[in-house]
DNA sequence: TCCTATACCTCGAGTTTCTATGTATTCAGC
DNA sequence: GCTGAATACATAGAAACTCGAGGTATAGGA
């Protein structure tokens, strides 16, 4: 059984929330839709990312509870988080690039 | 100091190896030579992984001495390391479009 | 002679992700 | 009303990967 590879959740997960407030679950479903299937994060990996990431200052939570009654905690970017996108994103494409030219990829 | 992101490894070395038989030391200069510095590949890293790669058929090694007189341990790929840096390669496609549409890089 | 580059290698530490597990609520189907 | 699936949060331990540090050795230039 190998190993996913989802090492790039922190960027991820700040991606995601680029577009709005997300709680944890939906970040899951939704992680999966936008990835056509590809991500199919687990809460073991994701729950802990997103406490890290809050105590990093990244982020922020608040509870708000659901239509149904149940709460939920929403996550949202703080300015901090803002950079650090832009910053990861930034080294995400450098290094996608490098991936590919070691590859030999060519875009013509 | 924060670890740097080198988890493709496996499929940066059967890349590399598709342009022509290398030993250790080349792949690691090559390979910064390649992504223009962005990766710098530890031989603390490189080295199990060659090993792991041999264990498992995906390459093959031999001894051959330099002009210099060095000896030098030469790897190529095999037939089912072809096989693997194929499959491999669409995965890292797959991945890389699956991060690029979480992020929401368009390509418009 | 000494330092740098070349060339191979291993071990232990640190980081990350997964599996497994736990708790609790809501809703659909029976 | 009961049951199972989906929703929603969370943690602990195992597994995997990479790095830093160290070891060995040769070649070449200052």
């Amino acid at each position: 059984m190998k190993k996913q590879n989802m090492e790039h959740t922190r960027l991820l997960v700040l991606g995601l929330l680029s577009s709005g407030d997300m709680y944890g679950y939906q970040m899951i479903v939704e992680l999966e839709r936008r990835s056509d299937g590809t991500f199919a994060m687990k809460e073991g990996t994701l729950y802990p990312v997103l406490h890290g990431l809050e105590k990093d200052g990244l982020v922020d939570a608040y509870e708000q509870a659901a239509p149904t009654g149940r709460m939920r905690k929403y996550y949202r970017l703080t300015r901090k988080g803002k950079e650090a996108l832009k910053t990861e994103a930034q080294d995400w494409r450098r290094y996608a690039a490098a991936v590919d030219a070691v590859l030999g990829v060519s875009f013509a």
